[in-house]
RNA sequence: AAACCGCUUA
């Protein structure tokens, strides 16, 4: 039964086979209420998530940081983010944070929600409680932030991210090029090239559509022409 | 064993 309803997963087949369960007077464990909890999550079912973790608790199964995890993803999801908060909070009074993850999910959720200053309150909260941010955390408020207009910022907290030490790597590059384009700034654009040709990094289609688009705007058509060939010579097809 | 993040109107 626990393969099945991993490998089918996704869908209310797994529900099905979980009330199956229940009828039969099986009990559950955190596997099965974990990969249920999923498939409702999935769905953005949120009432039936959270009945679920309340029906766990009460059975005594206690729910591990993947279920709060996905609990919260729900509440994200729907929009419920004074909720998500709290499971945050629950998280962290029960030690169960191991890393910024379960931040980034709630900040992410703040920042497409345009609720920016939540998001960097949590940001905050997670810089206070000494979390090792490699800075997939830097990524959401960057791009966050250059969404919004707020150039300060984006520079601020690159300069940042700078000063400690990040695993950098090909999404974190382009969302700073992006990042860069959009404020303008040729010098930091250039100077993050230049990084990730040190760092070995390989740019894709994205990195150089937003390179050439970029150029373009700065009319540097020779340098966007260039930017060109060589994405050809690298195997990218230009769209 | 399972879940989760950032470039996705690039």
């Amino acid at each position: 039964v626990l393969a099945i309803c991993a490998s089918n997963g996704r869908d209310e087949e797994a529900e099905a086979y979980f009330q199956q369960m229940k009828n039969e007077g099986l009990s559950a464990n955190e596997f099965h209420y974990s990969s249920l909890l999923n498939a409702y999550a999935e769905k953005g079912k949120y009432e039936q998530a959270e009945k679920l973790v309340d029906e766990m608790k009460s059975s005594g199964v206690v729910p591990n940081k993947v279920v709060l995890n996905s609990l919260m993803k729900v509440y994200v999801k729907s929009g419920y983010f004074g909720k998500a908060k709290k499971v945050l909070a629950e998280l962290n009074n029960s030690g169960h944070i191991s890393n910024e993850v379960p931040y980034c999910t709630v900040m992410h959720g703040l920042a497409k929600a345009g609720k920016i200053e939540e998001a960097e309150k949590v940001f905050n909260e997670m810089k206070a409680k000494g979390i090792k941010s490699d800075g997939y955390s830097y990524s959401v408020m960057i791009s966050s932030y250059s969404k919004n207009g707020n150039f300060e910022k984006v520079k601020k907290l690159a300069k940042e991210m700078e000063s400690i030490q990040v695993n950098y790597d090909l999404a974190m590059m382009n969302t700073l090029l992006k990042a860069y384009s959009r404020v303008g700034d040729m010098e930091c654009v250039i100077q993050t090239l230049k990084k990730m040709d040190k760092l070995k990094i390989s740019p894709n289609w994205i990195t150089f559509s937003t390179l050439i688009s970029y150029f373009c705007e700065e009319k540097l058509y020779d340098l966007a022409l260039h930017t060109l060939e060589d994405m050809q010579i690298k195997g990218h097809q230009p769209t």
